[in-house]
DNA sequence: ATTTCATCCTGGAGGC
DNA sequence: TGCCTCCAGGATGAAA
């Protein structure tokens, strides 16, 4: 589910809300999404965290991380369908809770994921200065530059290979953050045919893809991310993006620039949609 | 060294 | 109503 714009959007409404608040409790309720060091011992870190206080809320690319004044910072990866809801438990009771945090005064937040391949890692010693190389550490995969603030030279690096450029967009190890929603609408922005070997965009193409990824990237955070079924913000509400969609989930549906149907196809295991007039095959 | 592919899960949609 | 198949914002480890 959560690509870059939408664990933003997540991050931004934590950032307002929870900052500040004192831990009462930490209840995990599904201990198989721990991982790491504290996978055997996530009772000791629910322990550690309670009566400590949040103190920041950031992101890096699909990554959300809270940070609080115990050494150990939360670290949550949501992977297809989880989410963070602050509400009071008397409101309705809701299913999928995997963890939930209990705040001094009347403060709650819950943790929720159907699918369960989101997962959850205690660290310690986490700043923003050694985040890349203690997730590693940690046993977390690698994760490429942010996909809003790539270098051109970088970029043209990360392009030499020969795999399909949509696959590539989709490697955290080489971009971090987008998924398949943004990487199929980054390509029909620059016009490029996913199947299209990396190395094979000259480097006029390489920056029009470039720059795509930053402006689909930025609008949608300034939309409050896509929504299919599952994405919600803090609160609850609906992602705005879904409707500025161009390419994605519309197979069938008439391209918005020439009116052509998009088509949906398979790469690397995972659906992309693409116009076939618009992003033409070279 | 790269790259592909099955697998981990639940639930909603649509066909019969 | 039930049963079946297909599909889904992701990541990973094994295999080729």
């Amino acid at each position: 589910m959560p690509e870059l714009p939408e664990v933003e959007n997540i991050a931004a409404g934590l950032r307002k809300e929870i900052i500040g608040q004192g831990i009462r409790e930490l209840v995990i309720r599904n201990p198989a999404i721990v991982k790491g060091s504290y996978q055997r011992s996530w009772r000791k870190a629910a322990g550690q965290l309670a009566g400590g206080r949040i103190t920041k809320v950031s992101r890096r690319a699909k990554r959300l991380i809270i940070y609080t004044d115990k050494e150990l910072a939360i670290l949550v990866q949501l992977g297809m369908t989880g989410k963070f809801l602050l509400y009071e438990p008397e409101e309705e009771s809701q299913k999928h809770v995997r963890f939930s945090i209990k705040f001094y005064g009347d403060k709650y937040l819950w943790y929720l994921d159907v699918r369960r391949f989101g997962r959850v890692w205690f660290m310690e010693g986490l700043t923003e200065e050694n985040m890349d190389e203690v997730m590693e550490q940690a046993g977390l995969g690698k994760l490429g530059p942010e996909s809003d603030s790539i270098q051109t030279k970088e970029f043209q690096e990360i392009l030499s290979c020969k795999r399909p450029v949509k696959s590539l967009l989709l490697d955290q190890a080489k971009i971090g953050g987008l998924g398949n929603i943004y990487a199929d609408e980054s390509l029909f922005m620059a016009r490029i045919y996913p199947g299209t070997r990396a190395n094979k965009l000259n480097s006029m193409q390489a920056n029009v893809l470039r720059k795509s990824i930053r402006a689909v990237i930025r609008k949608a955070i300034a939309h409050g991310g896509t929504t299919f079924s599952d994405f919600r913000n803090v609160y609850g509400d609906k992602g705005g993006f879904r409707k500025l969609l161009k390419v994605y989930q519309r197979t069938g549906e008439p391209c918005r620039k020439c009116k052509t149907a998009i088509e949906r196809i398979q790469i690397g295991g995972r659906s992309t949609h693409f116009c076939p007039k618009c992003q033409v095959k070279k």
